[in-house]
DNA sequence: TTAAGAATTTAGGAATGCCTAAATCTGACT
DNA sequence: AGTCAGATTTAGGCATTCCTAAATTCTTAA
């Protein structure tokens, strides 16, 4: 049987598995703010049960089952997202926690009938690909808005959500997925970037530009 | 803190009191499919949470705090019942356990939300009244058809909704409420009831006719 | 190459919420 | 009052999921 806990490490060992063959215990604890012996615990009983592989010390990697789960949970969580948004009218940074806590709830015919109200949509409001019913989901791994070069444009293509008070001011700023941002200036020492987006000139931190993935603007 | 079980129990001591005093161990365990030594255990526990009086062999009824939690769940669930009837499109067999599962999960912004777009309504698919916010919820202890005498009519005020075929076999009848049945004769020995609904006659069992709740029809 | 320091695992424990089996209480009938 | 059935509670256990503290293993740099 399958538990909302495990279903939680599921979906975080996906997720920071984009990119990287393993995942260390460590980066597992800390993304979910629970401590290393805990998921040692946890990853062994899922590696018993088939759905990811692991060896002691070298880090954890998914099964196909266990993949599946995590595509499904993240599925779930993204259109959850979506349709608050769209349709209920919740504001962005909100949707998050919500999607969490409803993500592991939901039966297959309300995913279904929230998909088919948003017209099967791609993307969730944050820019993050919506995987697909029984489908794969090939995330690119985009550069952050820090990695960007002085004098060169991009577009937003997904923002961390994890964060709301974050997520209230890239609205503010009109970070939002598909916007065009030109790095103008990059301050020295971790300064903040001069940014300008949508004619205006913007001051923003490091902390919040590495939470915004961009693709680079063709000119 | 006040967990997922403990507003099971709640909900389900709140549903049972109504009408009587005390409500037993035994009729949770039985309501609640689960043992009377777990009933016990989790009595106490409510108990000096101070969510319900309790003295041991003479049952149970619930504090004004207590009655707030199960009002507030009970609130969740006959909304979440008619959101997904009304705006997801759901059958009304099916969402009793969605709900069951939701009702626990949303926050308060998804249930003022899912109450606006109903238009603040009163009542959910099956006819139970939905406690209002913050106010109380009176519900009347209406009767059964299988208590309605021989040649009167009834509207049907509202049907049980734990048993997902028997509700399909309501649809299938016109048995919904609002309707207005008359019974034109009952059988002997708990045999079946002869109804007249919407001018066709159907032959209906005692146990399906005690789960519909009926008010008597002014003639 | 070895020893500090970091990462990881093991050990032991707590809370929750369920169970079965055994003990106890209540109420009704003689 | 005594007894018996049924209701209820107590006792002892199990699974889940987390924790802290201690032990172990790995990495890296002198």
């Amino acid at each position: 049987m399958i538990t909302h806990a495990m279903e939680d490490y599921l979906k975080t060992v996906y997720l920071l598995q984009e990119g990287q063959e393993k995942v260390s215990t460590s980066a597992i604890a800390q993304q979910m703010e629970v401590s290393a012996a805990s998921v040692t615990g946890m990853i062994r009983k899922l590696a018993s049960m088939g759905l990811l592989n692991y060896a002691s010390y070298q880090g954890v990697e998914l099964t196909e089952g266990g993949k599946k789960i995590a595509q499904e949970i993240i599925r779930h969580h993204r259109l959850l997202e979506l349709y608050l948004v769209e349709i209920m009218g919740f504001t962005w940074d909100k949707v998050h926690d919500e999607a969490d806590k409803l993500e592991h709830v939901i039966s297959e015919e309300f995913e279904e009938r929230m998909s088919e109200a948003l017209g099967n949509p791609t993307t969730d409001p944050h820019g993050h690909a919506i995987p697909t019913k029984d489908g794969v989901l090939q995330e690119v791994a985009y550069a952050t808005l820090t990695e960007v070069d002085v004098g060169s444009s991009a577009t937003v293509q997904h923002v961390n959500d994890n964060d709301p008070e974050m997520l209230r001011y890239f609205d503010q700023l009109g970070l939002l997925p598909g916007a065009v941002v030109q790095v103008v200036a990059k301050e020295p020492f971790n300064g903040p970037l001069r940014l300008k987006i949508d004619q205006t000139e913007h001051f923003v931190g490091r902390e919040v530009a590495d939470n915004v993935f961009v693709s680079p603007q063709i000119t």
